[in-house]
DNA sequence: ACCTGAACACCGTTCAAGT
DNA sequence: ACCTGAACACCGTTCAAGT
């Protein structure tokens, strides 16, 4: 049984689960895997390109998520909701995408995907750009403070995110060229 | 000539601008005062609880700047654009201060200076609350990522923040409380 | 009270050598 | 091609003992 990227990649993710990301070593992942540690050296080129599999993992379960058919900031929202998730289901999975070095091609895949809907709803390519901006902005700075301290309850802290999401997505209404609400 | 809080802090503050977040170490820090790395353990009970003073002294640089005596979407502006300079002006200050464990006062200062001026303009308390947080995330969530990956010209990051930041206060100033624009 | 000396239990990364 | 063995250059933290 020979070691290969994925399944290296989906220990990281396990042992990330289990660990948090203070406590993530490749020593420890080696152990896990039956292996010595400079045998990873050979798959994966350092801690923080494994590191960036793993987040860039995680912005995939995201995009296993359909978008709604329906008003695009209903499309923005669920999109902003579904990469949420996917941060909260793994541990300090907010800080690990938020702090990613180099994006994979699931993190371009989830931008393009939100700068396409925006751009159906009439903006222009510069200015989908920057809302899409706006819109990740927020929920990374959200959801790494909210991994970080865990003092509410789930459902408190889904409504006050919510709460911000509305009023971004207020704000970008009222943008000039999504005034009139198209499609 | 003894070693203080005040003293380490200062030094670390300056280690931490020569190497960054990820270079920066407690024996390194020691090295620099001329002491064995145990003497810091005296003045600080662990390396967590200095990075969270050096990022409370962060904010603290911002609470210097004084607010405008303007409409309350200029003086939230004012106050977020003070605090993302003091963050930009250290070495990953941004991620320093948004992964930060446990606030210090000038923290609690900034927040509460920051809700007070909203309350002001016409929210009630959670309202407040809510809309300072929506802030102060796309704030850290924007200036995280801005000083990881500085790919962009400081001009040009400038603008997209102030694009953003206008988005979250047009959303703001949606809201039913604040629409008459009080103050 | 404040610091040294020295240890403990770890790290990430490299690379000759094996298979 | 893929992994071992073993090293290199580090870490954060603790704590008896010194002053």
């Amino acid at each position: 049984m020979s070691l290969t990227p994925p399944v290296v990649l989906d220990a990281a993710i396990t042992l990330l689960d289990e660990v948090g990301l203070d406590g993530f070593s490749t020593r420890k992942l080696a152990t896990r895997l039956g292996v010595r540690v400079g045998a990873l050296y050979w798959h994966y080129p350092s801690k923080q390109a494994l590191l960036d599999a793993v987040a860039d993992h995680i912005v995939g379960e995201a995009n296993a998520a359909a978008v709604p058919d329906d008003a695009w900031p209903e499309q923005a929202a669920s999109m902003i909701h579904a990469l949420r998730g996917a941060m909260l289901a793994h541990a300090d999975g907010a800080r690990l995408v938020a702090t990613s070095h180099t994006p994979g091609p699931s993190s371009r895949a989830w931008i393009d995907r939100l700068r396409g809907l925006l751009a159906e709803a009439g903006m222009d390519g510069f200015t989908a750009e920057n809302a899409a901006d706006v819109l990740t902005c927020y929920l990374n700075g959200y959801a790494v403070e909210e991994q970080a301290h865990t003092t509410h309850a789930r459902a408190e802290t889904d409504r006050r995110f919510g709460f911000g999401l509305d009023v971004v997505l207020a704000g970008l209404r009222s943008l000039p060229a999504t005034s009139g609400g198209a499609r």
